[in-house]
DNA sequence: ATGCCCTATGATATAGGA
């Protein structure tokens, strides 16, 4: 089974490419990030008729998360149980469903924007929403595959950036994001980190200062797999081709591939 | 090489991204 997590930056903005992706890359299940769109906006026709089914919650604008599968879509969860709102609104960052016997999480983990930032406080009050959910959801079913996989907005270590010289005082490195990450694995989850390409394991360049050409990239769109998902993990690697050319997301694709027959 | 912001909006500026 072929399992991908992506922020698309839109996928109106980038429908041509993700219907591109899905035809050459073919995975089973695919979690999107960063829809932009509402949940009724979402392309699922052209979705479906590259034979996948769709779990998609969006509330427009900003956020927006989905989960595709063409191995069965059941027991879908929208939002965290007891996830934070900011300003007052539950945003759409998180969707679970149980796809071909693995269940999945495809998140959206706020940004934080700045370590004094209000939005830095709901980015934590978030990590522990995400983990009271996986606590409960291993304790209650331990032996089913199960990930949570996404942009976590965490690089987990110095080695996951660029260059951390260039991270003093700003968010995605800080010691409380990082022990969030130490929080969430200690719930019985373990970091699948993907093969380094050209010796860096990145799968987000901003879109500014040519960061993609310069290799200015983050490790933040993450594998968190319980012990019976990781014990299948054959590969993991980032499509780093879709990073290139006009119309890219700022994230490239992050594919796992497990040793299973599809359901 | 991959090539020096992008996307969605009460839109002709602004907010958010990370």
């Amino acid at each position: 089974m072929r399992i991908a997590t992506w922020n698309v930056n839109s996928v109106g903005a980038r429908l041509d490419r993700v219907l591109a992706w899905l035809e050459s890359a073919q995975p089973d299940v695919v979690a999107l990030q960063e829809l932009k769109c509402t949940t009724t906006e979402f392309p699922e026709m052209p979705i479906q008729a590259a034979g996948y089914e769709v779990a998609a919650h969006g509330n427009g604008r900003w956020n927006g998360v989905a989960i595709l599968s063409r191995v069965g879509l059941d027991d879908v969860t929208l939002d965290l149980p007891g996830q934070p709102p900011y300003a007052g609104v539950v945003e759409t960052r998180a969707v679970g469903a149980t796809c071909g016997g693995v269940r999945v999480w495809s998140v959206y983990v706020p940004n934080g924007r700045e370590p004094d930032h209000d939005h830095y406080a709901y980015k934590l009050e978030w990590f522990a929403a995400l983990r009271a959910t996986v606590a409960a959801e291993l304790a209650a079913v331990p032996d089913r595959p199960f990930a949570v996989i996404g942009d976590f907005n965490v690089a987990p270590t110095d080695a996951d950036v660029w260059d951390i010289a260039q991270f003093v005082g700003s968010t995605h490195v800080t010691e409380p994001e990082r022990a969030a990450l130490a929080n969430l694995r200690g719930a019985g989850l373990v970091d699948i980190p993907p093969r380094a390409l050209k010796g860096e394991p990145y799968t987000f360049w901003d879109y500014r200062n040519g960061a993609f050409h310069r290799g200015w990239g983050m490790r933040i769109d993450l594998v968190y797999a319980n012990a019976p998902f990781a014990s299948l993990v054959r590969d993991a690697w980032i499509d780093r081709e879709e990073r290139k050319g006009k119309g890219a997301s700022d994230h490239a694709p992050l594919v796992v591939d497990l040793d299973t027959s599809p359901a």
